[in-house]
RNA sequence: GCGGGUGUAGCUCAGUGGUAGAGCGCCACGUUGCCAACGUGGCUGUCGAGGGUUCGAAUCCCUUCACCCGCUCCA
């Protein structure tokens, strides 16, 4: 492991530890144990996460000007909101496709302790000697044995993979791979009726494998108390389909002309296996999705622009550019109708160097979730798919979910860009970035450390602290005035009067808040105040009279 | 789900079978008065949970939960 790594995790414990202490998160239910995979954000952690989501409101929906080109845009477009409800109707998640999607099976090998996609592990059938050893003696024994030698290998390499497992199991060198005789070509595992028979990808030995165990990874729930197997529900894993089932409800009632975004914040949940890494993955987490409605023409231009967008909005709030990658999803990881599909990533420090976690997917869906609402649940080449009948396997709404230009007199479905970004995550990537100890002269001059949160001041939970210099000569009533008019202006801010001046500076500055207002000995006489930059750690005297103006404007943006 | 590690005060941790501790923090009072000050006093624990062994368990055993690391998984 090398010392990047383990600073690293030295830095995300310390993070973990300053959000318990100072009450930005717990974990959920502590008090019983927890429960894996479930968060609580504390009071500042609660004002943290409502200004990331926010600013997101505002920038991608409230403050958006539909009637202005924004810069980069080919055109301008309109932008709304929704919420849709978090359980919806079965057939929602059949015809997205994560009913199917998400009912994984998986096999365990109890001798490499390795798991398995079930559907994704393949093999042959094959037949040779093999010597064995009994133990205890010295006696070899030769019999023939066949087995079905597997393989996870994806694509063309699979042959080459399994001989040379094959050659393993057998106990054999390479040049004697003509020994083997093959009995059947690559078969899915699915194909044999004994997992017995099986000889897993790292075992020496066969019937290693598990029984193929079901992993669903959304959450079931029942409608109506007396429900039964056939009112079986889920929460939503994702926001999008609210979106996409309520398209025709948006344009039917709103006037939105297409291009147009539908913007949505909301609580999705999935089953994970293993959350791990903080709220990183959570089991119940936030997303802050918009759906993007464009002419399939237009919608290459429209892919770049929300994601060129999307990973300017983090630099804007304060992450670094070299924390963050846009990574383009390689051809073969996509849908073959998708442009293309970029994940902004962040370089969390519980990664290894190089290493970066998603915060935000921005996808080119084609018409695929519209067409699959419409028609039934498409397979990857577009096309319905079918059951065993020749029907639909899940069929669709049977609405006609197109768009008519009545200016260019066409009909047709729109394509879809969708940038999908997690509110916890990206809280947590802010957190990570504004984390910083650095050194600062103590009240003798002597350096001492500093933990400091450098929050961008959008972000602050608390915006300003306002402290008498000392707890007599009228400070405290000047300073408790000051908190009054900034709580009626709507500006988050705290007030303390505990202890040394220098310390309370500190406890400000370990939650991140921008602004200290100091009233000192010099404010009876000239009616001014301190102002102290959280950063800089600079103070500058401000008139009493404008202090309330002089931290709007620095909030400004 | 598997393997390894960890769990003691708000935080960091000491405590290997015999009365639960330290530092930091927090609170009060006094002094000082612009960057983690000093003095005095105070607060905080079902030792993660449940069970067992024992005269006696934070300590030994079993079960379980959570966190960290490595697998696995990640529409």
């Amino acid at each position: 492991m090398s010392n990047q790594k383990k600073n690293d995790e030295n830095r995300m414990e310390q993070i973990v530890a300053l959000c318990k202490r100072r009450g930005f998160l717990f974990q959920s239910s502590e008090i019983y144990g927890g429960v894996n995979g479930f968060w609580d954000y504390g009071p500042l952690g609660t004002e943290l996460k409502r200004n990331v989501r926010n600013a997101w409101w505002e920038d991608m929906v409230s403050t958006h000007d539909e009637l202005s080109c924004l810069e980069n845009a080919p055109k301008p477009f309109a932008m709304v909101g929704l919420e849709s409800s978090i359980i919806m109707h079965p057939q929602v998640w059949k015809c997205s496709g994560h009913y199917d999607l998400f009912h994984d099976f998986m096999v365990d090998c109890t001798e490499s302790k390795k798991r398995y996609r079930f559907d994704h592990m393949r093999g042959r059938w094959a037949e040779a000697e093999r010597k064995t050893k009994s133990e205890g003696s010295d006696e070899v024994t030769v019999e023939t044995v066949k087995a079905f030698i597997t393989s996870m290998e994806p694509g063309e390499e699979v042959e080459e993979s399994i001989t040379a497992n094959a050659l393993k199991f057998f106990g054999l060198k390479s040049k004697y791979r003509d020994k083997i005789n093959w009995l059947s070509e690559v078969l899915p595992i699915s194909s044999i009726d004994n997992l017995q028979e099986a000889v897993a990808p790292e075992a020496t030995r066969k019937g290693t494998l598990t029984e193929p165990r079901e992993f669903n990874l959304m959450f079931k729930t029942t409608l109506g108390a007396l429900g039964g197997a056939d009112d079986a529900a889920f929460l939503r894993p994702e926001t999008a389909q609210g979106i996409f089932v309520n398209f025709k409800n948006v344009v039917d009632s709103s006037r939105v002309k297409i291009p147009f975004g539908i913007a949505q914040i909301g609580k999705s949940f999935r089953n994970e296996i293993t959350p791990r890494n903080f709220t990183f993955r959570s089991r119940e987490f936030e997303q802050m999705e918009i759906e993007f409605f464009c002419h399939p023409d237009e919608s290459s231009q429209w892919y770049e622009y929300w994601r060129n967008r999307r990973f300017n909005w983090y630099t804007s709030l304060g992450i670094a550019a070299e924390h963050l990658i846009l990574r383009e999803h390689h051809k073969e990881e996509l849908a073959h109708y998708s442009v293309g599909t970029a994940d902004i990533e962040y370089a969390f420090p519980f990664l290894s160097e190089g290493e970066y976690g998603e915060l935000e997917g921005v996808a080119h869906r084609g018409d695929f979730d519209l067409r699959s609402h419409m028609e039934g649940k498409l397979d990857s080449d577009l096309n319905v798919e079918l059951n065993e009948h020749g029907q639909p396997k899940h069929r669709g709404s049977g609405k006609d979910l197109s768009y008519f230009d009545d200016q260019a007199r066409e009909r047709f479905v729109p394509h879809v860009i969708e940038p999908s970004a997690g509110a916890d995550r990206g809280t947590l990537a802010f957190l990570c970035e504004a984390y910083q100890q650095d050194e600062q002269p103590d009240d003798k001059g002597k350096m001492q450390s500093r933990t400091v949160l450098k929050l961008h001041p959008r972000l602050a939970p608390v915006k300003a602290a306002i402290f008498p210099l000392i707890k007599k000569e009228g400070m405290p009533e000047v300073a408790a005035k000051i908190y009054h008019e900034f709580r009626e202006a709507g500006i988050s801010a705290q007030y303390d009067q505990q202890g040394a001046i220098g310390r309370r500076y500190r406890r400000q500055d370990e939650i991140g808040t921008p602004f200290c207002i100091t009233v000192d000995g010099q404010t009876a006489d000239d009616q001014t105040v301190t102002l102290r930059d959280r950063d800089t750690l600079k103070q500058e005297r401000i008139p009493i009279n404008k202090v309330t103006e002089e931290i709007q404007s620095r909030l400004g943006r």
